[in-house]
RNA sequence: GGGCGCUUAGCUCAGGGGUAGAGCACCAUCCUGACGCGAUGGGGGUCGCAGGUUCAAAUCCUGCAGCGCCCACCA
């Protein structure tokens, strides 16, 4: 493909691209026998706490789990080097429903339902599951270097925490929270369970909506209603007309004939109905519509079911029993046609609500079911982040979390499922119910002695709601909760922002006392290139692990990952490019610290630094500046912030200027023994610490290069964050730096369009005031060196010759003799810089001769335009002055 | 029907009142002793559109459009 001549690649070992596969795992090991991700309680220590998202069992880690556990890492990793006690805290979660699915589809395979087994029969195979593969994700996680406190690891279902989970419910139950009865609910005919409003999946379809005419009882023309499910006609207990509509004014208080049941029943009014939709008339259904259901109820209608559990019609609905309720439905309309009723059928566009694990369509149902009232337990959750108490990040997730709880509903927590936490209720046989661990031996209010525990389990959210305390010992005030709780942030997707963080904040309060965090910060959802959400079914699914494993590594995808989680963004659109980029980058942060490993021979960081030289000045000047902009980076959860920072440290100021001007000095024979420990010391401390700072993001390869260091502790996972150093900072050694700078690019630009071979030597000549002279003397080596020049002349004298091209650069008159041959590039170039400076004179110029810019502006702005000009006046006649000499 | 986010170079994205930035890709040159997963130089954008505020708008305001997400019981 590539044209480009390539260097033979070197192949003895030294000189081999850095392997993050020969490292990762090795180092992970290491860090794990050390004991480095364990954290127990220390009082001298402040505790900083991160509650794993926790993984369903049945899960494998995608690319949103790399997205998710690298932010949790780092700052674990980070906080930790800032001397806190950090613990990370892994777990998994039975994940009921999405569980069932899997085992049942396995089932399938087999011929068999889940109630082909029993219940006991069914827990025992999805236990055995989650032996075998149940931990499989924990080594995913790490693999990428994720620092949890795998002591720690919880499952929703141990034991202790089950115990938890049931203790949350009872003190509900007595606090009057929970309430139990036939409620019409979410209905997944396939999972045979119950589905909160969360975990429907609407999406849009194409129906029809037929009309179909309901004669008047009294043999009237009656009403033509519009209905999308014609099947649902057998149930209908009334028609509903909006009380100001005049159309239908008459009919109110009269009664209509149902198709098909010749069923008579009330037109009534109600303000729910809506007068533009469809015909204004609404046929209620209260068995199978939740807004009629509502309505039936206020008016006293009956309530008739004709679908079963399975979505399938009633044995009652005569010639449709059995029938499954979209061929009902086509039945339905047929005879409605047949029996002349259907005055029209249109296409119809509809939102159709699906289960959120198996897509089964859902039906609306009543059945009995458990509620948990939400009103008292929002209010304080409400209140801890209006006041700030819990702080979202990027912030504009506030406004969602708030809008959500002031209009919160309560919370359908019974699932007719089996895996899971059991509802601890008893029912005797007299319709009583009596709460608590275990079975009382007889009923409390009737006596009875025969109990049985209600069969439904809880709503898998309803356990992880407990997540941040549960997995601490509560309801025990073991040392871990008092130490570790309230934890620090949550990391986590806005997908779950309902179902899990407003329910934890909730339970928190209630439970633990406190917050179950300060922060939250809702991390980008990963995309694929198209911008498609990453997704199995879609196809579009990406192992994050294949690419590690590729040869890229865990560090790199971290890199990269990190590199675009910014704040500003809700998606983070990621391709394999994006992994070579950084890719490059570690291997540019190996080699960087081959050539310092090299040049520290001899190196005792004790023997103290200095004298420093301008280089030395200025590098050190700008990784103090680094280690507050990454700091505060982290600190407001700014990582994209955070990872350019380093990478453009590294490689545009650390390898493409200091390292090249430090070669100069290395590679010289005279080189003073006190210059080379200063240099030495500069290179040694500042990689050292820039590995540091890169250590959260990237752990492998910097540990790796770190103990490669001579004098480096233990491991970088212990080291101390570095400290901003503000006596670092030299204003000055950075503004010479920047000359010096400024003029090697002049040289190597004006080479370039000459044409010169970088081989090529060339005589630069320099002219410029007396300060900077002296500046430029004093590093001429280092000029000569980066620009290739034989020699440097400085000095009036030296610029400015006819015959020669030049620019001016930070106040420094640069030029360059120009060989006979090149004039015509020389002049070229002269005239593109000349018009270019031209047009920028002019724009200044217009400005400063307006009066309302030079009145109204800052003065300093107008200042900064008057040097403008001036310098740019400068130029021009320098330009100028060089084309002249040049023709 | 509401709400939120995004729209800047071919791609992925920073920036956020005072002369448009990065990485990759592209072009040119280079087998320079840490690195070709490299070095140096360079080309490329009227910052979605239309108004407004301002001495000055990619940046603030309003409206619109496109894309994406979320909430909502319209049959």
């Amino acid at each position: 493909m590539s044209t480009r001549r390539q260097r033979p690649a070197a192949q003895d070992a030294e000189h081999r691209p850095y392997d993050p596969l020969a490292v990762e795992p090795r180092r992970y090991q290491e860090w794990l026998s050390r004991g480095y991700f364990h954290a127990s309680v220390d009082p001298s220590r402040k505790p900083f706490t991160i509650m794993m998202p926790l993984p369903n069992i049945t899960g494998t880690l995608h690319m949103g789990h790399a997205l998710n556990h690298t932010i949790q890492d780092l700052l674990t990793r980070w906080r930790r080097m800032q001397g806190y006690n950090a613990m990370w805290l892994p777990g998994t979660d039975h994940a009921s429903i999405g569980t069932h699915v899997v085992m049942e589809r396995e089932l399938a395979k087999q011929g068999k339902t889940r109630f082909d087994l029993g219940r006991e029969k069914f827990l025992e195979f999805a236990w055995q599951w989650k032996e075998k593969y149940g931990g499989l994700i924990y080594n995913q996680i790490r693999r990428m270097g994720s620092g949890c406190d795998w002591d720690r690891v919880t499952f929703t279902m141990d034991p202790g925490y089950y115990d938890a989970v049931i203790e949350c419910f009872l003190r509900l139950y007595r606090k009057g929270y929970i309430y139990y009865g036939k409620r019409m609910i979410n209905w997944c005919p396939k999972d045979l369970t119950s589905v909160s409003d969360l975990e429907v999946d609407y999406q849009t379809q194409q129906s029809h909506l037929w009309y179909v005419r309901y004669r008047g009882a009294d043999g009237g023309d009656g009403v033509v209603i519009a209905t999308q499910r014609p099947e649902t006609i057998l149930a209908d207990v009334a028609v509903a007309v909006h009380p100001a509509d005049a159309r239908y004014a008459s009919l109110i208080g009269r009664e209509v004939v149902v198709p098909i049941v010749n069923r008579r029943v009330p037109v009534i009014a109600d303000e729910r109905v809506d007068p533009a939709f469809g015909t204004g008339a609404l046929k209620i259904t209260p068995g199978h519509d939740p807004t009629d259901n509502a309505i039936g109820a206020d008016h006293g209608l009956p309530v008739l079911v004709i679908l079963d559990e399975h979505g399938r019609m009633t044995a009652d609905t005569g010639r449709y029993a059995a029938m499954d309720r979209f061929m009902a439905r086509e039945a339905v309309a047929r005879d409605l046609e047949d029996a002349g009723l259907v005055e029209r059928k249109e296409p119809y566009t509809t939102n159709v609500g699906l289960c959120d694990r198996c897509k089964t369509v859902l039906e609306p149902y009543i059945t009995d079911q458990w509620f948990c009232r939400m009103a008292e337990l929002a209010k304080p959750a409400i209140e801890v982040v209006r006041t700030g108490r819990i702080r979202f990040h990027p912030e504009r997730w506030t406004g969602v979390y708030l809008n959500w709880m002031e209009n919160i509903h309560d919370w359908n927590i019974s699932r007719r499922l089996w895996w899971g936490h059991r509802i601890p209720i008893y029912h005797c046989g007299n319709g009583h119910m009596a709460a608590g661990r275990e079975a009382p031996a007889r009923c409390p209010k009737c006596g009875a002695t025969e109990l049985r525990q209600e069969e439904q389990i809880l709503d898998t959210w309803f356990s992880s709601a407990a997540w941040p305390f549960a997995t601490l010992g509560w309801p025990s005030q073991t040392p871990d909760l008092t130490y570790f709780y309230p934890t620090s942030v949550l990391v986590t997707g806005r997908d779950i922002i309902f179902l899990w963080v407003a329910r934890m904040i909730m339970f928190g309060l209630e439970f633990a006392g406190d917050v179950p965090f300060t922060d939250v910060y809702i991390n980008p959802t990963v995309m694929n290139l198209e911008g498609r959400r990453m997704s199995k079914s879609l196809g579009t699914g990406l192992d994050p692990l294949d690419y590690v494993e590729q040869g890229y590594g865990a560090d790199a995808m971290r890199f990269a990952l990190t590199l675009r989680c910014s704040q500003g963004q809700q998606d983070l659109r990621f391709g394999e490019k994006m992994l070579d980029d950084v890719r490059n980058f570690n291997n540019k942060i190996w080699n960087a610290s081959r050539f310092v490993r090299m040049h520290l021979e001899g190196f005792d960081p004790s023997a103290g630094p200095g004298p420093w030289s301008v280089i030395d000045r200025w590098i050190r000047s700008r990784y103090a500046r680094i280690i507050g902009a990454v700091t505060d980076a982290l600190e407001s959860f700014d990582f994209d912030k955070a990872a350019r920072t380093l990478y453009d440290f590294v490689w545009s100021e650390f390898c493409d200027w200091y390292l090249e001007l430090a070669k100069v000095d290395l590679y010289r024979d005279d080189l003073p023994a006190e210059r080379r420990r200063a240099i030495q010391h500069t290179l040694w401390s500042v990689l050292e610490g820039t590995l540091r700072l890169l250590h959260p993001i990237m752990p492998h390869l910097t540990e790796e290069v770190w103990q490669s260091l001579p004098h480096a502790g233990e491991s970088i996972v212990i080291a101390a964050w570095p400290r901003p150093d503000d006596a670092a900072v030299d204003e000055a050694a950075e503004t010479q730096v920047g000359t010096l700078m400024a003029v090697v690019r002049a040289v190597r630009s004006m080479r370039a369009d000459l044409g010169l071979a970088p081989t090529a030597r060339v005589a630069p000549s320099l002219r410029a005031p007396r300060d900077t002279q002296a500046l430029l003397a004093a590093h001429r080596d280092y000029l000569a060196a980066l620009t290739r020049a034989s020699q440097i002349s400085l000095g009036d004298g030296a610029a400015g010759q006819p015959g020669t091209v030049g620019t001016v650069v930070e106040g420094v008159e640069v030029s360059l003799r120009v060989a006979e041959a090149d004039r015509e590039r020389a002049r070229k170039r002269l005239q593109g810089e000349l018009s270019a400076a031209h047009a920028d004179l002019e724009r200044t110029t217009r400005k400063l001769a307006d009066p309302s810019f030079v009145s109204r502006a800052p003065a300093e702005v107008v200042a900064e335009e008057r040097r403008r000009e001036a310098e740019l006046r400068v130029r021009e006649q320098v330009l100028s002055g060089y084309l002249a000499a040049l023709r």
